[in-house]
DNA sequence: TTGCACGTAAAGATCTTGTGACCACGGCTC
DNA sequence: GAGCCGTGGTCACAAGATCTTTACGTGCAA
């Protein structure tokens, strides 16, 4: 099968976007053969999905915050062409996809009238309906305003996604495009970035061998964020590997042995794991 | 076929109820009898369509301004993949819907996920195609002409939508259509826009590299937003990234001197010098 | 100690943006 | 239909801002 392959191009967009594009979905049909089938290639896909065998309030609905629904019909009865007509009402933000037993032209004509986005008819090939509902969400979302992750505080430090910035106490650390873009990649992460990673997925290409480009930005980045929060360090070096991001209060130089040690002991802990996702 | 008579008026106002309502489509399809069952339920429906029996190149499409393609993948060829990759890329507001014979799974799985939104098999009722292309278009629309909002301020400033112009104590900016247009997507948002989301959102399709129209009209509606509001700045540049709104006084150099010396005539004579001292 | 890997700094190259001039096109008037 | 005008859009240039490259000092690991 020639399928085409379904990977995140590269780029600093993919890692944002792969975790608040993934479908909340739910799906109400009672096949049970169907909803195994599906659900694996749900699952395969990370959609965090719902399977129902009854139809749910609207208002239950709606605080699911669904992006898309799938539905049979058939299950509902007579009374399904009122329920699919109240959703659509009421969530004109959900795609919604029959997926139902042979029908006739004028019911699929009355269902995408109703509101539907697509009609799929069973039995049907559960990457087609995945297709199909993603196609429907995609439009969706198309045309909204992309809702940008929240800000996000580490230590002293605030890290504004909206406005490609990063504040100590509402202090502009005037970073950079690339710098913040930096800096938000690696506090989205609790492990240890190799180069390469850091700068594959901020350039969007591969790094060429010897290029100093990460940590001459480390540096800036460092250098800023000392200025703005001196008693704190955020990247961390680990020789041979790359940088971890980690807010950690720097202490009088006494003290400063003990940390260090400490922190020593925790890097050769998480060590195996670490070297593990490495080869990867 | 009246598509070409009635391209978008630059006041936008005046077409967002009738035009915008109406679908403007074009069908690129070699089949006479489809072609004739069609437009008589499109005539039927007041619909604008353009029959094509060859594909146009993709920036003929885009000055057609329409909603809807609906096309034979088979009077493609191989190429027809390509071209319906390059169409959904350079035009991610078109609705698309492939109308075609008979396809594998694998077939259709790869028409949608390049970016169509619906994939009807021939033969197929006349009626159930229209409906389906009606869903990929209303689900497009939905959010993007929520009516006509209220007035909102700013600053010193307040946008009309419903007359598609901003006001300074209610003398006209004399905004142009496209003017407007960005400063109201500008003004309803908090974040930082980048240049191809704004270009996407405004113009309808995606963003050329190294286009600068963007550029172009923000300068003019700085321009203009200064002539009549000289003691605030609204628009703010995000070196790299984009432009964000934000109604702020100016409390600069030049207030300053004006609040000592009282010499408002300077500011008045001068504009430039003033001008380039600001930028500084 | 030696060989690398990393931190640091600065100069040069490259990219972004502001800006004005210019052109094309459609509508309008005459 | 010819010409004028408003508008949308392109281009080239200049000024800055940013990024890359390079060089060298420092510190880590074997």
């Amino acid at each position: 099968m020639s399928i085409e392959r379904t990977e995140t191009p590269p780029g600093v967009a993919a890692s944002t976007q792969r975790a608040q594009n993934r479908l909340r979905l739910a799906v109400l049909d009672r096949d049970p053969g169907f909803m195994q089938v599906l659900s694996k290639r749900l699952d395969a896909l990370g959609c965090e999905y719902r399977p129902l065998s009854a139809p749910l309030g609207v208002d239950a609905l709606v605080t699911m915050r669904l992006n898309a629904l799938v539905l049979d019909l058939a299950i509902l009865g007579p009374t399904g062409w009122n329920y699919l007509e109240q959703v659509c009402a009421r969530l004109p933000g959900l795609a919604i996809v029959v997926c139902t037993g042979p029908s006739s032209v004028a019911q699929r004509v009355r269902g995408l009238r109703l509101g539907a986005d697509a009609w799929i008819t069973k039995p049907c090939h559960a990457e087609e309906l995945i297709c199909v509902i993603e196609a429907a969400v995609r439009r969706h979302r198309r045309s909204e305003m992309p809702a940008l992750e929240a800000a996000a505080s580490f230590g002293e430090i605030t890290i504004r996604p909206d406005l490609y910035q990063g504040y100590v106490n509402d202090v502009s650390l005037e970073l950079t495009a690339r710098e913040f873009e930096i800096l938000h990649l690696l506090s989205g992460s609790d492990r240890v970035l190799r180069r390469e990673e850091i700068y594959e997925r901020v350039w969007g290409y591969a790094m060429a061998h010897g290029d100093r480009s990460v940590d001459v930005f480390v540096r800036k980045l460092r250098q800023k964020l000392r200025s703005g929060s001196p008693d704190w360090s955020y990247i961390h070096t680990h020789f041979g590997v790359g940088y971890r991001f980690a807010p950690e209060p720097e202490t009088s130089v006494e003290a400063e042995f003990d940390l260090i040690t400490g922190a020593r002991a925790a890097e050769l802990d998480s060590e195996q794991p670490l070297d593990s996702a490495l080869a990867g």
